[in-house]
DNA sequence: CACAAAATGTATATTGGGTACACAGTTAGC
DNA sequence: GCTAACTGTGTACCCAATATACATTTTGTG
């Protein structure tokens, strides 16, 4: 792999990423791409879940031997990185309907919700660094967009994006991870001890009245755990727009008084 | 290791944080327990980070060989459960002092910031199950008395921790990644390529005016960046906080009207 | 046009980490 | 004392990432 042009020394990945790694021209065609990489790697992170992405599965879906990687991805960190931006492909045709700031905003946040539910591997990604992915970017670019008429100043603009976006990314990963557990539990259970416990009522079994009396409460309610976990979702992104909506009022009164 | 008492079949792990793993009483005093693993294991993640910690090592760091920890422990990943758990430690003993709700859950919420910075690591653990350990909940238990007085129904109490939790823990993962990756810039610049460039400068390399409109404007205004992340933290909290005001006080008229 | 330089793909080997397994020594209770 | 239930350990195996050296292909240059 040829250095990157003389300039500002990029963060590992992020060179290749924007475009800033050159290829020589001698030597024999390529027949491998990064693309074809990431592109093979979220494949199978697709079907298969993250932890079945290995360099050789990666290079075996693809025809190749495990080194020939490496003539195209600096690390297996690297591909990571790559599959990230990758699964926000798209973000910059994204057109965003609404007539007013609040229902833009919440369908940003949902399209986010999304697009992390398309690619679940991704919540479980060790990332090293903040992703400063062309696509995550478009993305973020986006959101700032459907505050433009707010009055709000960048700063808070920013803040509100990452503030939904913290929250987005870490209903997700709970999802996730539960959607993981349940699925190991039904594959387990499927052994010597009969069906899995669901949820509910592993926390009836282990709460005791007097040490968690609101949760055990909860637990023994009959209501609960009617509700989805999207809508779950939802009702703390509205919350997060009640929010959004108190601040946007108080500027403008600052404004004008 | 035994069996656990014939009871509703726990995830892996959950039986000995709960007290029911039953160990026999013949054969050598045990020189090792889960505990002291687990206590080592956190020194070393604490100290070196998670990639640290290795069944080798922790064995190491105890005196004993790697083999024997799972006479302890049933798996790594039932260790790393451990760890989690481990990092609430004493949140049974926690007291919350505050007038008002708000005042109260502010500081829950900056609490459980607190423990995710002294135990950075916590946000880097693969969680392969939402978090059913006792301190955990002794912790969400903490959180919901906050809203004891708020007049809002069970489940809300909960979402409300739930959403102020998922936020915190983001955030924290993000800073940490952050972090890391500024000492591993810091590392790597050490060696030929010179000093490592800081984040802000790098967006003003790679956003182009005309693809980043927004992002562009904010990444070279000379007023950003003056605030610390702790207070952009807590400026995210006190969105949802008024979020929350919101809620009670759509619910408080609700009940009366 | 020959040939050196620059690439690509691959086989081989090393390293590191998790863990199954068998065995030796130890202790409680019959 | 005998035995079952333990504990700690050495050895072996497997998997995954990746360094390295090599054969092969292409290109630009003298």
């Amino acid at each position: 792999m040829p250095e990157a042009r003389e300039q500002v020394p990029l963060p590992p990945g992020l060179d290749l990423l924007w475009g800033r790694r050159e290829r020589g021209k001698r030597g024999p065609r390529a027949g491998l791409s990064a693309d074809a990489i990431v592109a093979a790697a979220m494949r199978i992170a697709d079907a298969k879940g993250l932890e079945a992405v290995s360099m050789e599965r990666v290079a075996h879906e693809l025809g190749f031997s495990t080194m020939s990687l490496y003539r195209h991805v600096a690390s297996k960190e690297e591909l990571l990185q790559l599959m990230w931006n990758g699964s926000a492909l798209g973000a910059e045709h994204l057109v965003i309907e609404g007539d007013d700031w609040r229902s833009r905003l919440r369908t940003w946040a949902i399209i986010q919700r999304d697009m992390l539910d398309r690619h679940p591997w991704i919540t479980q990604m060790p990332m090293a660094a903040p992703p400063v992915a062309p696509n995550s970017l478009h993305f973020v670019e986006r959101g700032l967009a459907t505050l433009d008429e707010t009055g709000l100043d960048d700063a808070d603009k920013l803040r509100i994006i990452g503030l939904l976006s913290s929250y987005t990314l870490s209903e997700a990963r709970m999802a996730h991870d539960a959607a993981r557990a349940a699925a190991a539990a039904q594959a387990a259970g499927d052994g010597p001890s009969g069906p899995p416990v669901p949820f509910d009522s592993l926390l009836r079994e282990l709460l005791d009245e007097q040490t968690y009396p609101r949760l055990y409460r909860i637990a023994w309610d009959p209501a609960a755990a009617t509700v989805s976990e999207r809508d779950e979702f939802l009702w703390g992104i509205d919350r997060i727009l009640d929010g959004v909506a108190a601040l946007i009022e108080r500027t403008r009164q600052d404004r004008s008084g």
